[in-house]
RNA sequence: GCGGCUGUAGCUCAACGGAUAGAGCAUCUGACUACGGAUCAGAAGGUUCGGGGUUCGAAUCCCUGCAGCCGCGCCA
């Protein structure tokens, strides 16, 4: 029985206990009810708090309404007992055949236990990182990957229509600078003002001359047009390899620039001459100004400045419609917290275009992330030329070790990650318990298939009927509702605390002796060993499955 | 000054408004004739920053004070 089998179940009682005029509901029975498993042995196998919610307008007391409740309840299939605790709780335990069923259900399942359809229907694009293209990506960029990469999945899991997308904001004064910058590098001069620093600079001089040999030597105007191209190609090409490399995988690359071309739908003009007719632009000192104060912002933002360049803010507006004309509903940009000033002027900006932020627009802001390294904090200065690069650190600390590291904390907690504690390559390191336990059910069932056993067609649910395997079932059983939350509440950190908990579990009943899933030495195989067997093949499932939403392997041997 | 996020065990952090606030690390004590010990069992560790409020019930929601990080350009 699984905790949304239980709503129901207890839904069908409310309903029955209405239909025989024993229980008054004025707003109506509940579609579904909240059933938890219990942190607490005592409080049963789930336990429900209908009873505290809804005895307000049954008008009666919590602990009467439970009391009508539990007995209905006790003569629902599957369900073992029911007691009345506390203020109102319902605590349920179910019996041990129903409960089992849940192992074959999850094998059936396989790859797919865990998709779910909360979220079909939905079309929605997700941004994220949309570094400039002048330079490697680097751990200011990873927690973004990670979280960006794991929201997808997450949502694509829950059945959302998911669009990861990286906007490449190719277009800018930034891009000259970048030019001199390399220019400056290859002809040995020292960095312009406002230009980038750092190795790797000079690195991608040596790059651009090995592609295009005398570029350097072409005429000013023409060099700079030549070197910003070969050099805007090199850097781009790189983050998608350093991307790749670390699991990160986007549907679309979309360039800043293509939004100044003709033609394209959700164009920079047809957005300028759009936000005219709607009446949500002024001029004022020679520049143009969306009003976006109508709509909750603290100061009008400019379109196009005095001089008659676009700003950034109009490339983001013609940015935003462009998606929606893709026919997103939903837009997801995953900002760093230097950035949350921006919030109140994308809101206000969809708002402009006639769309309601609340549906369309969701900006997570996450906290950044500081690295320690023997007891220091890793900084990084593009002035001085320090970079520590994605790449760099994916190496040093392993690409499944750093995105476990960073996947299972919410983005808008601090973070403070020591180098030292998450290359640990043991138990102190949450991604390796994990990936252990997966290794683990891989292991036993090689020794199964060794000793002849083969998964069953069917098994005896009711023979997993210990107290570990019940707690193992009942935390296997939840995965789907986590990955409905994780979904939901875009917090795919609840995918891997779910996994360490689930780990834990079924490590202790691996410990348990009358748990055994192979027959001890010449005994024959039994039913309960088949019954389990299917049990770890489920677990290894679950495991695999939720390590997958979060882009880390399952290796099967470590 | 205004705004956003944060404040939970010595450290790093969890906790759909639910019952006795949980993990890992660090500290201490146990379990290897083993389904791979990268494991398991146990101990110790707390005024959830302070003060009010809302309700059956608050770490969580509201008000307020304090502390930390970040932001407040016709920059990108």
């Amino acid at each position: 029985m699984t905790p949304d089998q239980l709503s129901a179940t207890i839904v069908a009682a409310l309903t029955s206990l209405v239909d025989a005029g024993r229980l008054t509901l004025p707003d109506g029975v509940p579609a579904s009810v909240v059933v938890e498993r219990p942190r607490s042995k005592e409080h049963g196998d789930y336990a429900t708090n209908v009873a505290l919610k809804h005895a307000k307008q049954a008008a009666t007391n919590p602990r009467e309404l439970a009391g009508l409740l539990a007995e209905e309840l006790g003569r629902a299939e599957g369900i073992a007992s029911v007691d009345v605790a506390g203020p109102g709780f319902l605590n349920i335990t179910v019996e041990a055949g129903a409960q089992g069923l849940v192992a074959g259900e999850i094998v059936a399942a396989g790859r797919t236990y865990g998709h779910l359809t909360t979220q079909a229907g939905q079309k929605i694009n997700v941004e994220f990182i949309s570094a400039n293209p002048t330079g490697p990506l680097h751990l200011g960029h990873t927690r973004w990957a990670v979280l960006g990469d794991a929201i997808g999945r997450v949502l694509t899991a829950a059945g959302a229509e998911v669009t990861r997308e990286f906007y490449i904001n190719d277009r800018g004064v930034q891009m000259n600078h970048f030019a001199d910058s390399i220019i400056a590098a290859g002809l040995g001069q020292p960095a312009p003002e406002d230009g980038y620093q750092g190795e790797y600079i000079a690195d991608l001089a040596k790059a651009v001359e090995a592609a295009s040999p005398g570029i350097f030597d072409l005429p000013a105007d023409e060099r700079q047009t030549a070197v910003r191209a070969k050099g805007y190609e090199i850097q781009l090409a790189e983050q998608q390899q350093q991307l790749a490399a670390f699991n990160t995988h986007f549907d679309v690359w979309f360039s800043e620039l293509s939004l100044h071309e003709a033609g394209e739908s959700g164009s920079v003009p047809e957005t300028l001459q759009r936000l005219k007719d709607l009446g949500h632009v002024f001029e004022d000192g020679g520049a143009l100004w969306m009003r976006t104060t109508d709509f909750g912002d603290d100061k009008d933002r400019v379109l196009i400045k005095s001089d008659g360049e676009l700003t950034y803010f109009a490339s983001d507006t013609a940015y935003y419609l462009n998606k929606r004309s893709r026919g997103f509903d939903h837009c997801i940009y995953l900002l760093g917290a230097d950035h949350h000033g921006y919030v109140g002027r994308l809101r206000a900006m969809a708002a402009c275009v006639g769309d309601d932020p609340d549906k369309t627009l969701d900006v997570m802001i996450g906290q950044l992330v500081k690295i320690l390294q023997n007891g220091e904090e890793l900084r990084l200065s593009k002035r001085a030329g320090n970079i520590v690069t994605l790449d760099e650190l994916a190496e040093e600390i392993g690409v499944d070790a750093l995105r476990y590291s960073l996947a299972r904390y919410p983005a808008d907690s601090p973070l403070v990650l020591d180098i030292a504690e998450i290359t640990k390559a043991s138990n102190d390191n949450p991604v390796y318990y994990v990936q252990y336990a997966h290794a683990r059910t891989c292991r036993m069932i090689a020794n199964a298939t060794d000793l002849g056993m083969a998964l069953p067609d069917a098994y005896d649910a009711a023979l997993l009927n210990h107290e570990r395997d019940g707690d193992l079932l009942r935390a296997l059983a939840e995965y789907p509702r986590v990955v409905a939350s994780a979904a939901d509440l875009r917090e795919p950190h609840r995918v891997a605390r779910y996994l360490e908990d689930t780990a834990a579990v079924f490590n202790r009943w691996y410990d348990t002796k009358e748990c055994r899933m192979l027959p001890q030495g010449d005994e024959p195989v039994s039913a309960a060993n088949l019954a389990r067997l299917v049990l770890v093949v489920a677990t290894q499932t679950v495991i695999a499955n939720g390590l997958d939403l979060l882009g880390v392997s399952a290796p099967e041997r470590m």
